[in-house]
RNA sequence: GGCGCGUUCGUCUAGGGGUUAGGACGCCGGCCUCUCAAGCCGGUAACACGGGUUCAAAUCCCGUACGCGCUACCA
């Protein structure tokens, strides 16, 4: 049986980089028949976990990566939470020392500083002396009487080497003798997260950890333990980083606000504050963030989008397969094809798959996915405008994300609210000379023109322009930014169809009226 | 500093001894056009560097540089 697992600390969001190591774990479990473990690191955190834990779980869910074990849905391998795992650590611990893979050390602070000191003075590399390492219990009890207090340590080999296979990077090596003697246990019983870790996967029954490179190093730690204790060991296959864009810079949860100042990405944060300006949405610097799953979420995206650009960070099919369905994934993910090269998050990448993925939807579902946006915004009501469709349809591939519909406010607004671009309303109407008198002509043509479908108005400026003798565009654009308040649009025809004689007219009276008092 | 991992167009990648080094995003140009977007056509652009091995190296080996990680009583 397959079995993977991701393991977030609750840190109150989820990270696009953590999104694709649980992606990749999801995968394969799916791809195998598996099972998908959510387990909760929160081995050091005491507040608020389920606070911190919560936008987590939502983002999971609205990507569609379910767990079949873990919080909210439980299992047979519980508690999912490590910090409530204390008892079966400290029981671990003391199987280490009965086994004498590790020792109680009563060294303090500063004295193992003075060994690293020193060590480091002669340039030689430091290994802890274990000069007060407790032989038994005797020795234990007398430094308990100075008044020390003791941790417990791993008793790492001194020579030899740990060699396993990772199933991205082939065979690994490291010497025993780098590894340092890893506190596991501290004065106070706590258990630090390699041991949690370690004994966890096994005690979970995880078959393959699939986890972020910075876990490679580690591994011979986790080795030393698990066998120490007589597990089995799990497959081991080591992600490379996701890193900035344009960059080989690993990307970290640390640097949200160093990231804005990075073009595309400040572009994207941009394109999505305007959106969550007018929803309301708060745009807090820690979480409205493209490094964050939420933000997506808020402005529109769509969950298969960002899963499909996601995968194919650091992993392909071959030279050309671009788009997935998630069954596609699922029946074609493999470890082995993922690269051993980090690979670097490109927004704007990501909005060519978003773009392609919201083009391929029917109408009915970008109308649905597009109305909660009109009413955080306040442009509808409860009642579904009959309209939509046809503005959904007039607009095109224009509406990117969910949110972009809110470009196209024109729409939604009472007539008087309608908000002008000044620089359209100057160039097209204020600038040109004649610009009013040939609008009103075309509003005396319109007032009384019957069919007022695209193509018979399209035809009846057509003939306006031909029998003025003026050009299309002295008077398109006029139109334009009278009946919409902007300078740029999807098909102007489209437009006055959608909008109606009646409001046509009213808008064109006061663009005129506008112009006038200007 | 030591150890480990990595390095193909700006970015994601294919290719793993013989290829005009392929595709995608971006960018640039053209066409279309009522603006914008799209679409269509075309273009730009890469094997980090230095040594080997070989008839032949992007591909195998060694070294250098650079990036990242580990070297915590963080996770």
């Amino acid at each position: 049986m397959i079995r993977t697992r991701f393991a977030p600390s609750p840190t109150g969001y989820l990270h696009i980089g953590g999104v694709r190591t649980a992606l990749f774990n999801w995968l394969y479990a799916r791809r195998h028949g598996g099972r998908f473990v959510l387990r909760i690191d929160d081995t050091d955190a005491s507040r608020n976990v389920d606070e911190a834990l919560a936008p987590i779980l939502a983002g999971f869910r609205w990507l569609g990566i379910d767990w079949d074990e873990g919080p909210e849905v439980g299992g047979d391998y519980g508690p999912y939470y490590q910090s409530q795992r204390g008892a079966t650590y400290s029981a671990a611990v003391d199987g280490l020392l009965e086994r004498g893979c590790a020792y109680r050390d009563y060294a303090t602070p500063e004295e193992l500083g003075e060994e690293r000191a020193a060590a480091q003075e002669k340039k030689e590399r430091f290994l802890y002396s274990r000069r007060w390492m407790a032989e038994d219990d005797d020795q234990a009890a007398r430094f308990e009487t100075e008044g020390r207090q003791g941790v417990v340590r791993l008793k790492m080999p001194r020579e030899g080497s740990c060699q396993f296979t990772d199933l991205i990077r082939g065979e690994v090596e490291f010497d025993w003798a780098r590894e340092q003697d890893h506190v596991v246990q501290r004065a106070d019983g706590s258990c630090l997260y390699h041991l949690a870790s370690a004994v966890d996967d096994h005690e979970m029954a995880i078959s393959h950890v699939i986890r972020a490179e910075e876990h490679l190093s580690n591994t011979p730690r986790h080795i030393f333990i698990a066998t120490s204790l007589g597990f089995e060991l799990p497959e081991y296959a080591h992600l490379p980083y996701v890193a900035e864009p344009g960059s080989k810079t690993k990307l970290s949860k640390r640097k949200l606000d160093k990231y804005l100042k990075n073009a595309e990405f400040a572009r994207i944060h941009e394109h999505g504050r305007r959106i969550a300006e007018r929803t309301g949405h708060e745009i807090a610097a820690d979480t409205f963030n493209p490094v964050i799953v939420d933000f997506y979420r808020e402005v529109g995206y769509l969950p298969h989008a960002l899963l499909n650009y996601l995968v194919l960070l650091g992993w392909s099919l071959d030279d050309k397969t671009e788009q997935f369905t998630i069954e596609e994934m699922i029946e074609h993910f493999s470890l082995e094809r993922i690269n051993s090269a980090p690979a670097s998050f490109d927004p704007q990448k990501l909005m060519a798959f978003q773009d392609d993925h919201m083009q391929r939807l029917p109408l009915e579902t970008r109308r649905e996915l597009v109305l909660p946006y009109l009413r955080a915004a306040g442009l509808i009501g409860a009642q579904l405008p009959v309209q939509l469709d046809p503005i959904l349809e007039a607009a095109g591939d224009r509406i990117k994300v969910a949110g972009d519909i809110l470009d196209f406010d024109d729409f939604f607004v009472a007539d008087k609210d309608l908000a002008y671009d000044d620089d359209a309303f100057e160039k097209r109407l204020g600038k040109p000379d004649d610009a009013a008198g040939i609008l009103a002509g075309f509003r005396e043509r319109l007032a009384t023109h019957e069919d007022f479908r695209a193509e018979a108005l399209e035809a009846l400026m057509r003939s306006f322009v031909e029998e003025q003798g003026i050009k299309l565009g002295q008077i398109i654009h006029a139109v334009r930014v009278a009946a919409t308040g902007k300078g740029v649009g999807f098909g102007m025809f489209e437009t006055l169809e959608i909008l109606g004689r009646e409001r046509v007219l009213g808008r064109i009276d006061q663009a005129l009226a506008r112009l006038g008092d200007t």
